[in-house]
DNA sequence: CTATATCCTATAGTTTTTATAGGATTTATG
DNA sequence: CATAAATCCTATAAAAACTATAGGATATAG
């Protein structure tokens, strides 16, 4: 499952988008519409800002507002930011890779392959999917 | 990713399958072999027999043995039985549904179709493969 | 100068995961 | 029947991850 922290991320960039017109956005505007804890929404803004996802302006008038278009950001991006690996297994990740402990070979490991197939089916979704795709249609 | 627990579920169940020839099993050679905790694999077999998926036999000559054959136990039964559920959000989940808190309409939330697509995509192999797919090939 | 809003980092609280402990129960065998 | 072997069962401890909160620092508009 998702973290929490990813949900809220989704929910806050749907806002974002669908409101990309209004110039900055307020968090606590976000955190109100969504229903998210002011201060925990506040964390995860600074993160998706610090990663290049979001721009945001301090002071009076400021707020957050995309740094790039909709369909720039591809769903697995803030996925793998917030909550790390996508794949079920460390053996088997792609940007997350850790051998596995168990295994003598994993290049014959019936697990892995099977796994490596269900991160492909995910991935080919997750990495082509945008957050234009999660918005509202008009 | 998938815990601990049902990692080692897989393996454990790997090794009864590849000596399912030889009776039972003992926990212990199966920690040994898969470099596992004893009393933690100790619990998930429990709960595996529990679950119907084991069979064991108390005192000398006991251990745990498969209670149906590998093709007939599909990879996504253990990761449900051990790890909840399978999909990346619960407004998607088919067996641990719960209703989305943010959405006003579910029926129309673009994160949900897409969420929905992937767990599908992810069902199709782990409900259609089973621990006979991840043996090892002789 | 002041009010506003994000920035930043620390920490608290809660839940989940991982692991351990130890006695109870069942069974094979001499 | 006594004994040793093995699972059964439940509780609890330890560690890690997740969720949330706190409060001062910094920047900006007016």
């Amino acid at each position: 499952m998702l973290s929490k922290k990813t949900q809220y991320a989704f929910h806050a960039l749907i806002h974002l988008a669908e409101n990309a017109d209004k110039g900055p956005i307020l968090i606590s505007e976000i955190a109100q519409e969504k229903n998210i804890s002011i201060k925990f929404l506040e964390n995860i803004l600074l993160e998706l800002k610090n990663a290049g996802i979001l721009g945001s302006k301090k002071g009076k008038g400021g707020g957050y507002y995309l740094m790039r278009t909709p369909k720039e950001i591809p769903l697995a991006r803030i996925i793998r930011l917030l909550d790390g690996p996508i794949a079920l297994l460390p053996c088997v990740s792609l940007n997350y890779y850790e051998r596995c402990e168990t295994c003598k070979n994993e290049a014959v490991c019936g697990l892995n392959e099977v796994m490596s197939k269900v991160r492909d089916a995910t991935l080919k979704l997750l990495e082509n999917k945008t957050l234009k795709d999660i918005l509202t249609r008009n």
